[in-house]
DNA sequence: AGCCTACATTGGACATTGTCCAAGTCAAGA
DNA sequence: TCTTGACTTGGACAATGTCCAATGTAGGCT
């Protein structure tokens, strides 16, 4: 945890209060919040911290490659502080669990010249759904 | 695409001007619009259409089967009427826009069993993204 | 240690997307 | 053609996210 503090001052992150506590807030959990979840959560250790103050640093640590936005219904987006293993999902359909797998190849290379259009891509995200053994 | 209307009808869909209008907008794109996109397309052609009919009979038209609701990035919803062939989505992740597109191969077919954790999978959704044409 | 200043935070207004509801309208069966 | 229950409308409201001007402060400099 303060190597991700001490790693992001040395990108030239100044070390707030606010943003220690987000930083906090996502580091080590098994769930994925929300940004207002976030918040809510920050505010208990940091009362007046903004909304906006969130939001922001949310942003910046995905830009920085340190946290990863998933969206998995239409609504709002979840921050997974698990970065830096590339993986992909496994949900359940039944009860929404998700478990983190790593499956075989390239998912990208999947993908035929003639079928990219134009775009220049960079990544590939794999969702495999089914029932849990829990729910069977 | 009268198929389609057809089909609806026999299910005791009432087949009015507004639902039309929708279902011919949707017909046969490639490109998969989201609500507000098919609002714009629909007034067009029914100057009058109000945006919570069209929520509501895409909204219905997912409940049937007919369309499929895709969510790929925070932001708005976007409605694919092909859901009767099998396909991936290439994302731009600038715009929005998504296309379908054919990757070579079973996506189901990466996840090696050691990586199933007991779930019984039936489905496999790949998302590639990109930045596209316009946007680059 | 104290001062600077560029960067961060704040709070609230605004934007986007979507939902809900009461009142009016109309498709389709009798 | 008449009737009726389902559909549409428009606007209010909700959830999530973005922007901005004013204020605060971390960290470098002396």
């Amino acid at each position: 945890m303060s190597d991700l503090l001490e790693r992001l001052r040395e990108q030239g992150w100044r070390l707030t209060a606010q943003r220690r506590v987000v930083a906090e807030v996502l580091n080590g959990q098994h769930v994925h919040y929300t940004a207002d979840e976030v918040h809510a959560r920050a505010v208990e250790r940091l009362p007046e911290i903004a909304r906006a103050t969130v939001y922001n640093t949310l942003s910046e640590l995905v830009a920085l490659g340190e946290v990863l936005e998933v969206s998995t219904d239409g609504r709002a987006k979840r921050y997974d502080p698990n970065a830096h293993h590339s993986h992909q999902h496994l949900v359940c359909s039944r009860c929404g669990t998700i478990r983190d797998v790593h499956p075989l190849g390239d998912p990208l290379a999947t993908l035929p010249e003639s079928e990219r259009f134009g775009f220049a891509i960079s990544e590939a995200t794999v969702t495999y759904r089914g029932v849990c053994p829990n729910c069977t």
